[in-house]
DNA sequence: GCCCAGGTATAAA
DNA sequence: TTTATACATGGG
C-alpha cells in the first residue's frame, strides 16, 4: 500500500479489502450520501468526496483541513493489516461466506462524540431514518462549513431542551441526545479518557448515560473508539450467532471480534431469509 | 393499515 | 436474574 498527498487530496494505491460503498453505507456511520460512484461526506469537522478509480482510493478534502494532517488515515484506519485479520477469520466457516459476500467492509475509527450520538439515535430504528435525523441534527445546531453542516458539539446541545429538540422528530430519543450531551459538555463522561479504559471499565462508564444500554455502549467502543475486541450484540447478531456458528460465543474471533461481527451483521441484514429460516 | 427498525427504561415475575 | 411492555417516528 502507498500513500501519496498531493493539493488537498489523499491518494492510497493498493489498499487491500477495501470497497467505498461496503464500508460507508454497511450500517455503520451515516454521514455519507453517494452521488453517482462519489461518496460525499462531513464528519469530525472534516468534509471530503471520496472514490475509487482503478486500484486507488482518492480523497478529497473539501473541507480547509490539510488533507496530511492524518484525520481520513485514521478515520478509515488505513494501517491495519486487514490482509492478516481476514486471514484468521477464515478459519471459521460461516465467516468465509460473510467475508465472500462483502470483502471490501473496513470497520472505521469515527470520533466517538459523533458515534455516541448515532447510535443512541440508532435504537429501534431504521438506517434511512437515522440518516435523516443526523442530517436534521447538522442542519439545525451544526457549524456550517462551505461544503455541508458539521456535527453540532456537546456543549451547544447541552444547552438545549427537548422542545427544541422537537425538528429532529427522533421521538423519545430526544431525552437521551441532552442527557449524553451534557455529560459529555461537563466533563463527567470523558470520551478520550473512556476510551482507553479496560474494556469492562468503559462500558459502564458509557452505560451510565441515559439510554445507552449494553448494545450502544458497544458500538460506541467498535466504531468510536477503536476497540476493535468489542463485540455489538443485538436481536440480528444472537440469531445469526445461533444459526450461523451454532450459538458459540464471540470470543472465538479474539481481538477482532467486532470486525468479524461487522462481516456477520452485513450478511445477516442482506439475507435475512436465511437466518431466519435457520 | 400493518410490520418493523443496529434498544432501552421500567416494572413485574 | 430473566421476561414483558411501552416508547416516537416513519420506511417499506
Amino acid at each position: 500500500m502507498e500513500i501519496n498527498y498531493r493539493d488537498n487530496t489523499m491518494i492510497v494505491d493498493g489498499l487491500p479489502a477495501f470497497d467505498a460503498a461496503q464500508t460507508l453505507d454497511c450500517g455503520q456511520c451515516f454521514q455519507f450520501t453517494a452521488e453517482g460512484a462519489i461518496w460525499k461526506g462531513i464528519t469530525g469537522g472534516h468534509g471530503a468526496l471520496i472514490r475509487q478509480e482503478d486500484s486507488m482510493l482518492v480523497v478529497e478534502e473539501v473541507t480547509p483541513n490539510p488533507v496530511s494532517d492524518g484525520f481520513w488515515r485514521r478515520y478509515l484506519d488505513l494501517d491495519r493489516d486487514y490482509e492478516g485479520i481476514m486471514a484468521e477469520l477464515m478459519h471459521f466457516e460461516p465467516m468465509r461466506r460473510c467475508m465472500a459476500y462483502a470483502p471490501g467492509i473496513r470497520v472505521l475509527r469515527q470520533p466517538s462524540w459523533e458515534t455516541l450520538l448515532a447510535f443512541i439515535i440508532s435504537q429501534n430504528n431504521n438506517v434511512p431514518r437515522i440518516k435523516g435525523i443526523i442530517r436534521r441534527l447538522c442542519e439545525a445546531f451544526g457549524r456550517p462549513t462551505a461544503f455541508g453542516w458539521d456535527f453540532p458539539r456537546p456543549d451547544v446541545l447541552a444547552a438545549l431542551n427537548e422542545e427544541d429538540l422537537a425538528i429532529l422528530r427522533c421521538g423519545w430519543r430526544a431525552a437521551y441526545i441532552l442527557d449524553a450531551s451534557r455529560k459529555v459538555a461537563s466533563g463527567a463522561l470523558p470520551l478520550e479518557e473512556i476510551a482507553v479504559l479496560p474494556l469492562k471499565e468503559a462500558r459502564e462508564a458509557l452505560q451510565t448515560v441515559k439510554g445507552v444500554g449494553p448494545k450502544v455502549a458497544e458500538c460506541v467502543l467498535l466504531y468510536g473508539m477503536g476497540r476493535m475486541e468489542a463485540f455489538p450484540m443485538d436481536v440480528w447478531m444472537k440469531r445469526a450467532m445461533q444459526v450461523l456458528f451454532d450459538g458459540r460465543p464471540s470470543t472465538i474471533f479474539g481481538e477482532y471480534a467486532g470486525i468479524a461481527q461487522q462481516y456477520i451483521f452485513h450478511y445477516c441484514r442482506t439475507h435475512p431469509h436465511e437466518v431466519k429460516a435457520g
